[in-house]
DNA sequence: TAGCAATAATTAGTGTGACAAATATATAAG
DNA sequence: CTTATATATTTGTCACACTAATTATTGCTA
């Protein structure tokens, strides 16, 4: 095992992510969706979990706090996400897809999965279980308090 | 098989990808590297390859053009990388690392390794293996000419 | 209840990524 | 030689990632 070889692994899963991030951003541009790729994760996530405060569907959606609040003013601005003020906190907001966005939803969904399929051609069930296995080991080996 | 797997898989790419370049990049601070993880990728590249055009450059980082001319406005104005124009070429320049570049590259080397070794923990060959035959595999379903 | 630390969200700043358009030079066709 | 086409690089624009700092609010504590 060379050392070196951890490098390139990094580079390749990175360059691979971006390469599936952008072959789905292009099929969207090319349907004329309307909206970005993350941009759709964030509604995706909200049509399944509603009434959410931003922290927690920056989790669900696995980004930042300063990222989703600015995916979610590009998206209220489109008007399909409105905020409204937390009854018992008003620090903080809660977060729903409205008439539009519901609609949006269901209008790309089945797109959607159609355009997400074509990274997984010539795979099978070993595969997608081994991946699914590999990525969250390397996910946990890098965990906030693992520090040796 | 449940389509909707297809989604998640490429959300777990995405944010595994980027948790690895995360990492990479909270140790390159904490130990003041004077680089961004992507400026580390070039540095090393040019290193392996000496008197190399941008365009050949940025294919071997797996950069867009655009991406990789900033990159290099930025380690130009550091002081690790020179531009020299083409002899028979006046459109491209020639890159090279600077002295202190190659310093640079020499000092960074083994704590680099150190680093993008902690992701692969708790991994063996075989999981090498089959990652890398995955990620290969996706990265070809998704090449340009192939609108199935 | 006054003061203070913790929290939700935002803003600011820098770097990167993708794409389109602009610029400069090279090469081919006539 | 001139025009057309191709190529290398740069610039502009928008979106996203991460950090640090800021604002508003909450809840604890003395």
């Amino acid at each position: 095992m060379h050392k070196e070889s951890f490098n390139r692994y990094s580079l390749l899963l990175d360059c691979t992510a971006r390469r599936v991030k952008q072959y789905a951003q292009v099929q969207f541009n090319l349907g004329n969706y309307g909206v970005t790729v993350d941009q759709w994760a964030v509604l995706k996530n909200l049509n399944n979990t509603a009434n959410i405060s931003q922290k927690e569907l920056a989790k669900l959606c696995g980004k930042d706090q300063p990222t989703l609040t600015r995916i979610l003013d590009l998206l209220v601005k489109k008007g399909f996400v409105e905020r409204t003020i937390h009854k018992n906190d008003r620090r903080s907001f809660i977060v729903q897809l409205s008439e539009e966005g519901r609609n949006k939803v269901s209008e790309l969904e089945p797109n959607v999965r159609e355009i997400r399929m074509k990274a997984w051609e010539n795979l099978d069930e070993n595969d997608f279980e081994d991946l699914q296995r590999i990525l969250n080991t390397i996910y946990k080996n890098l965990e906030l308090n693992n520090n040796d």
